[in-house]
Formats: C-alpha cells, sequence, structure tokens
DNA sequence: ATTTGTGCAAATCGTTTGCATCTGA
DNA sequence: TCAGATGCAAACGATTTGCACAAAT
C-alpha cells in the first residue's frame, strides 16, 4: 500500500493523509486511475472546501504548486470529474466553464462584476409551480443563478 | 419621411408597414441609428414572435434572405441591442451565446438533446426564499434554467 | 463635414484533438 | 504487457479587434 502511493508520486516529505488516501479511492470508484496529475488536481479541489475554478485557473494553481501538469490534461481531468459526478460544471456566461466541487443540490450566487460564482444551499431557495415539460421529456436539473451587483 | 426609409435601403417592393417604422423608432430610441443592417436584423428578431438566436445562425439567416451583413456586424449589431435592453443574452451553455427578443420577465427551458431554449413565463416558476446577497451587492436578476432531457 | 457604422481579415480566447511517449495495474 | 494517461503542438469554433471605407445626420 506505501508503495502504491509512492508510486502516485507523493514523496516522503509528503503529507500521506488520509485525505489522499480517500482521494484515491474516489478516482478509483469513479473508474479513473488515481495517476500523480489526477491526485494532484484533486488535492487541490476538494482540500479547500467547496470551490469554483475555470480550467485555466487550476492549471495557474498546479504551476505555481510546482506540480507539472499540461492543459489538456487539467481539461480532460476536469471533464471526467465531471462526467463521474466528482464535479459540476456551471453555465453563468457563455465564455468560461466554471467547474464546482460541491455536487449536491444547491444553486448560485454570480457576483458580475468580479466573474465570481458563490453557492446557495438549496434549501435557501424554492422554485415552485414548474410548468409541465414538453411530451417525452423530463427535467434533468434546474438550475437558479441569482445575478448580483455592485449596490 | 419617406426619402428616410428608402435611404435605409427598402426598396419599392419591401413592406413599408409601421412595423418598420416602429423599428426605426425602437433603434432611435436606443441611441443607435438606423441602419439597412440593424433595421434588416431587427425585422429577422421581431417579426417572428419571441426567438432565441445565436450570431452565427443570425448571420445565416440573413444570407439566406439575401441580406448582406457581414458576421462581425451581426455580433456588434447584437450586443449593442443587448445594451440597449432590445434582447437579452441567455447563458445556457459555455460555448454559444442565444439572445433572446423576449426581455421580459421570464425563465428557459434548455433542450439538451437539441440546444434549444424556450421560454417559460415567469408567472408558472416562483422563486422564494432566495438569501440576502452578501453586503453592498443588490439582485439584478434571477435565472431559472430548467433543463431537460429526453425521457 | 463630422460622426458613426460596416466589412474584412487577422488576432484572440477558451477548448479540443491527434499522436508519440510514458505509466500504472 | 498494454490499456489507459499525459504532453505538446496544432487545430478549432466562437467571438473580438484594427483599420480602411461607406453611410447617416
Amino acid at each position: 500500500m506505501n508503495r502504491e502511493i509512492e508510486d502516485a508520486g507523493f514523496g516522503a516529505d509528503s503529507e500521506l493523509d488520509c485525505s489522499t488516501l480517500g482521494l484515491m479511492n474516489k478516482l478509483r470508484d469513479a473508474g479513473l486511475r488515481p495517476t500523480r496529475q489526477r491526485l494532484s488536481l484533486a488535492h487541490m479541489l476538494y482540500s479547500k472546501g467547496n470551490r469554483h475554478v475555470s480550467a485555466e485557473a487550476l492549471h495557474e494553481e498546479a504551476e505555481v504548486a510546482g506540480v507539472p501538469v499540461s492543459l489538456a490534461t487539467v481539461y480532460n481531468t476536469l471533464h471526467q470529474f465531471t462526467e463521474a459526478g466528482l464535479l459540476r460544471a456551471v453555465a453563468v456566461e457563455s465564455s468560461k466553464t466554471y467547474f464546482d466541487t460541491n455536487t449536491s443540490d444547491h444553486h448560485h450566487f454570480f457576483i458580475e462584476s468580479e466573474n465570481r460564482v458563490v453557492d446557495v444551499p438549496a434549501s435557501h431557495i424554492t422554485v415552485s409551480d414548474l410548468p409541465e415539460p414538453p411530451e417525452g421529456m423530463e427535467v434533468a436539473r434546474v438550475d437558479v443563478i441569482v445575478r448580483l451587483r455592485k449596490k
């Protein structure tokens, strides 16, 4: 087991905490090999509370942290995580895609002046009187985006 | 007045109906010169009920209709219209921007399999218990997107 | 005459892809 | 071993921009 962790690229001075072990299982469960890059990215994503990151931002963060990952791999990883249900893509504005580490039922504030996304617990917004979907269609998800501007 | 309309590029066989006159005023009121291209685009946008178009789609539509407009002008026009409150940008997925000719308070169905947007009257969705916006912020708008998939 | 809009082509931005190379089970 | 992952650079699609030309007031 220790061998495995070593192989994954965590040297003697790295934290070999249960969070890392948890991540490996998280990835395995999702059918994704716990590679060095995926573990690093997962670590950055999930060890700081709920986050909303763009591919570009995560890539830079990795560089700063001295973790060599190509941008293409960041994109691949984000999409794989999303497909696996480990992340959720948030569509706030049609230019950048934001990935939300919070996959539970909730909504979003979008602060337009800062291009920043903030979670709003689902319990704090009630959507009712939803109309019937057209024939043969069903509701996949309801996204509520509360756009905020400076007062 | 008729002169003006002729200058705007509407020949003898064009419909010089009040809809066109209305459009000219609509543009003037928005502080936009009623040029040939803007009038044509406005006409395509507003004479067929509520629509959700992408720049690319509108550009093609113009070409088919024999109205020569460059794609850059279509983009410019759509943005100008949006700033003027004549259109509303809908963010459904982070790749294409859709422009909605319905600027009144309402929400959207998004049919993922067809990349199609459909209006839902605001009266058919109730959003309640909205949380307090952070200090110094106010709600600019609440967007509800009901994502549909084939059953 | 002066300001504003238009078209084109090149530039940019975010994202995806092809392919040779490497790595984990 | 060998399917699966990575990196790089080139390809891509949507959108923007710079600038010469044309049209509107």
